[in-house]
DNA sequence: ATAGGGTTAG
């Protein structure tokens, strides 16, 4: 693991950072002392200063700042013009348009002191900079206290609108009639777009509606906002039917139209429908550059704009290759790319994890951006509706060097964006704090919070979201909860990515229950199940061992109408694969197949690990050679996944091998890898070459982890001492094993499994002693003392443990149920086992598939039948759906009662489950079921039928053939 | 006063 970095981020948070010298503050500038300026001519001071005026105009036009301000500060102190209340106007509205509006108080100061009469015109453009800095009390303030007109009214509630108080914005609508000012259409047009920005439609609809029939004449632009309000949160026919309408009430639609319903389609895939209006345009402009064709729409031709909407929906939706070439397109058919456009291409090599395509992008932009002189006028079109190009360009470059793992110079950009004085907003402050929570820099992140704070920029749910994951990941979810509260302080409602994060890691850190109480809160707030949120639950559910819940839930959405991705679909085959459903799960992939999805690497991933759990590893290699084929490049798990299958199966020498080309993909093992290995030495009871393995895993910088500890101990346990296994401790911790509470409570179980009661119990004392931080006894500690008496079969210590765990006020939760139950069942103690099973379910507690199976078994193996048939009815009902092994189990029992109708019904039933009997199981029925001296016989055609049967399930899945007719038990009546 | 690019979870 590597330590964590130094914070490279504000180094110097508090600099000021300005390439700029502002204005005003005479003092610091030396001319400002001269009594004597630069003689001009009295005639000529008015010619002067206007030059002046119009200079100043030209440099903020092209946004060269410091020049604007350095020609201001030489008209006022070096030559002491006073330009009259034109000029002024003309450097106020100048400041203001450009982007520099923090000069416009300051110049309005001076103007007043330099003994100008501002008129409404002046404070129209001072109220205008005082809601674009977000200083909306000021401008309410000025609205006040001077004369106003219509335009004071509609910039306040602009202003108002653009800070997202649309209702106190039409609350002015009643004072502009009260004041005789009355209101107009910009004033319609803008709260109609405040209420879209915040997604509320409707209500912007029924307020245009209104103010319509009060007079107001509705015009394109109104319309336009309107039908960008409806594309934006998807409603594509209502959007639709409004530009329609539009036609109809005699409204020409514009580009501006025809770019909203595009972009809108292009956002939801609809690209057919998108390409038609693009034919539309085509036509209409046919038709006026025809002499005889006028139909009135005039202008209509495409745009940058409109050829960038189909650049970047490829490029989400299409993948890049697709929007490179569409871009190519666009440039060769004259189109002049600009910065929304190189940003997207920008974004979608980055998304790919491009990083030199990306940055050479951006190193182009500077070119081009940077190429001064006339490169001025390019500058100004790199200005997007007032925002900067910088910003937006520098977050996606900032978040793609993040993406790619470039983290020091994505914070470095964060740095060149504040030097090159560009105020991030919250977006960018997002994208940082989410870059520092995904390397794990939660005191960065926190640190950047702060700092946005100051700035007086909000975070929204999705910053915030993105510092619950950064916590979450850590598995720090006290941290992460107290994040949900401090959202709601600040009205920020969780949303359904914050659910999902945080009911993930709860389920991740064991949590079940508050996960379960957070999935609930979220369904009482309205929140809907998406495909994120059903996996996270499904996998939760599972986990916890409720996989009828997880399998209720997923038919549930499904009717609801949820379409299942590629993630879902391969989840779910996971699971039934790993239930041993393995025609179930192959029917999931057919129908996933059938629904257009291709499986992915880790649908590969899936298939080989149920292929290799069959033994089947030469399939599992024509996987792997086809998935080459198909240019998928398989990862880490996939050769795990067969490195631990051939572990499990004890062949080593095609497991290394394995490994060999594992490392001839340049794919070098990783910690789970050697874990495997090593557990597989283990079982093997080869401590030595395990211990072989781990030098080569150390040599590679990798740390050994708690499973290896737990297979190692093992290992060395057997036969030997309790000396050796704190030896085989130690050892690994010089390895650079970080001893935990789990490093601590496998090593009390190992002790406990055998039978090293009072070692265990002095190593506890001496934990406690020795007062590790962070490891107290908890109900995970006794579950652990428990689990190893209980397979060490030492019951009796196990029930004095229990006691003086319920003595100490710690409750038994599931997992110690289960352990109970199954100690008690495995060594045949019925009794205790079903008392603990029954207290366990009375308190809520659902038992796990295998305490089922091994309290079934207690019963089965001694004939008691009845009791086996009504546990498995139980477990039915608590919707703990029954494996391979159960059926094999009960259909042993009955056999041995030649029970034969129970045997046909549980191997029907089994079938139809998608499970085949095992070699014991059918070992038993032709010794139940076979005529005298024909067992041996009868064996093999059980067995070379249901061997059959399974490898028809496979052709059927995985190839789609037909499965040919056969009678289900002929070769079960034939006996 | 209206259109295109950037931030979150499996």
């Amino acid at each position: 693991m590597k330590p964590p970095k130094p914070l490279t981020l504000f180094r110097n948070p508090f600099k000021p950072i300005s390439t700029l010298s502002p204005l005003s503050s005479s003092s610091s500038n030396p001319q400002s002392n001269h009594t004597q300026h630069a003689h001009i001519p009295l005639s000529k001071t008015h010619l002067y200063s206007s030059f002046f005026c119009t200079l100043i105009e030209a440099y903020l036009a092209c946004r060269r700042f410091s020049d604007a301000t350095r020609a201001f500060s030489s008209m006022r102190r070096l030559h002491g013009l006073n330009p009259d209340t034109d000029g002024w106007h003309r450097i106020l509205y100048g400041f203001n348009a450009s982007g520099y509006v923090s000069q416009v108080p300051i110049l309005y100061s001076e103007m007043l002191n330099c003994g100008r009469t501002p008129n409404v015109f002046t404070h129209n453009v001072l109220i205008h900079a005082f809601c674009k800095l977000g200083l909306i009390g000021d401008a309410l303030d000025l609205l006040r206290r001077v004369e106003t007109d219509v335009v004071s009214y509609n910039t306040v509630i602009w202003g108002l609108c653009r800070g997202g108080s649309v209702e106190s914005a039409t609350g002015f609508l009643s004072e502009m009639l009260k004041r005789g000012v009355g209101f107009d259409a910009f004033s319609c047009n803008t709260l109609v777009h405040g209420f879209c920005r915040k997604g509320l439609v409707n209500e912007a609809q029924a307020l245009r509606d209104m103010l319509v029939r009060g007079g107001v004449e509705p015009d394109v632009i109104g319309f336009n906002t309107l039908i960008d309000g409806y594309c934006k949160i998807g409603r594509m026919s209502v959007a639709r039917d409004l530009f329609e309408r539009m036609r109809r009430e005699g409204v020409s639609p514009d580009i501006i139209s025809y770019n909203c319903l595009i972009d809108g389609y292009c956002k939801v895939g609809d690209f057919s429908r998108a390409e038609a209006l693009m034919d539309d345009i085509l036509s209409a402009k046919l038709d006026t550059d025809s002499p005889e064709g006028e139909n009135g729409c005039l202008n209509l031709e495409p745009n940058i704009v409109t050829h960038t909407s189909f650049i970047s929906a490829y490029c989400n939706q299409k993948g890049l290759d697709e929007a490179l070439s569409l871009y190519e397109e666009t440039v060769k058919n004259g189109f002049l790319p600009d910065v929304v456009t190189y940003s997207s291409i920008m974004n979608g090599f980055f998304k790919n994890l491009k990083l030199v395509e990306g940055t050479a992008v951006f190193r182009e932009m500077e070119k081009t951006a940077g190429r001064s002189v006339e490169s001025a006028m390019f500058m100004k079109d790199m200005l997007v509706r007032g925002i900067p190009f910088d910003l937006i360009t520098y977050t996606v470059l900032m978040d793609g060097l993040f993406k790619v793992g470039k983290a020091d110079e994505a914070e470095d950009m964060f740095e060149t964006l504040l030097r090159v004085g560009l105020s991030p907003n919250h977006i960018t402050y997002s994208a940082l704090i989410n870059g520092l929570c995904k390397v794990g820099n939660m005191k960065g992140a926190e640190l950047a919070l702060l700092y946005m704070d100051e700035k007086g920029r909000e975070g929204n749910v999705i910053t915030y979201s993105s510092v619950i994951n950064g916590y979450v990941k850590k598995g720090m979810l006290t941290e992460a909860i107290d994040v949900i509260g401090k959202m709601k302080e600040r009205d920020i409602f969780p949303n359904v990515v914050t659910y999902g994060t945080i009911i993930d890691g709860l389920f991740k850190v064991g949590r079940d229950n508050l996960a379960l109480d957070m999935y609930k809160e979220m369904v009482e707030r309205g929140l809907e199940v998406n495909n994120y949120v059903l996996d996270i639950l499904v996998n939760g559910l599972r986990k916890i061992g409720k996989m009828g819940e997880a399998e209720g839930l997923f038919n549930d959405t499904v009717q609801r109408g949820l379409s299942i991705d590629q993630v879902n679909y391969t989840t779910i085959m996971d699971g039934l694969f790993k239930r041993g459903k393995t025609s179930a799960a192959l029917k999931v992939g057919h129908e996933m197949m059938e629904n257009g999805i291709q499986p992915d690497v880790v649908a590969y991933n899936v298939f080989i690990k149920c292929l290799c759990k069959l033994g089947k590893f030469d399939e599992a290699l024509s996987f792997l050679s086809e998935m080459k084929a198909l240019g998928m490049t398989p990862d880490h798990a996939t050769f795990n996944t067969m490195i631990a299958a051939l572990c499990k199966k004890v062949k080593m020498d095609a497991m290394f091998k394995i490994c060999d080309e594992m490392k001839s993909h340049g794919l070098y093992p990783n910690l789970i890898t050697y874990s495997t290995i090593v557990g597989g030495l283990c079982e093997e009871g080869e401590v030595d070459k395990a211990m072989e393995v781990l030098n080569e895993m150390t040599a590679f910088g990798l740390r050994p982890n708690s499973i290896i500890h737990k297979k190692m101990l093992h290992a060395q346990a057997r036969g030997k001492n309790a000396d050796s296994i704190l030896q085989m401790h130690e050892h690994l911790i010089e390895m650079g094993l970080i001893p935990d509470l789990d490093i601590y409570n496998n090593l009390v179980h190992i002790l406990c499994t055998f039978g090293m009661i009072s070692k265990a119990t002095s190593v506890l004392n001496d934990i406690l002693k020795r007062g590790m931080p962070r490891v107290c006894l908890d109900i995970t500690t006794y579950n652990a003392i428990l689990s190893g008496l209980s397979e060490a079969g030492l019951m009796k210590e196990a029930n004095e443990i229990m006691n003086e765990m319920q003595e100490k006020g710690l409750d038994p939760n599931a997992v110690t149920y289960n352990i109970l139950v199954s100690g008690h069942g495995k060594i045949g103690n019925k009794k205790d086992s079903i008392r603990l099973y029954c207290e366990m379910v009375r308190k809520g507690f659902i038992p796990m598939l295998g305490t089922y199976n091994i309290l079934i078994n207690d019963f089965s193996k001694v004939g008691m039948m009845i009791q086996a048939r009504e546990l498995f009815n139980e477990m039915h009902k608590r919707g703990v759906s029954p494996n391979s092994s159960t059926y094999d189990i009960l259909i042993r029992g009955w056999s041995k009662l030649s029970n034969r109708a129970e045997v046909q019904r549980l191997l029907k039933e089994m079938d139809k489950n998608g499970f085949v009997p095992c070699g014991s199981t059918i070992g038993c029925i032709s010794n139940a079921f076979a005529r005298p001296g024909q067992r041996g016989h009868t064996r093999r055609i059980l067995k070379s039928f249901y061997e059959r049967k399974e490898s028809e399930r496979f052709l059927h899945g995985l190839f789609l053939i037909d499965t040919f007719p056969y009678t289900d038990y002929e070769a079960f009546q034939a006996l």
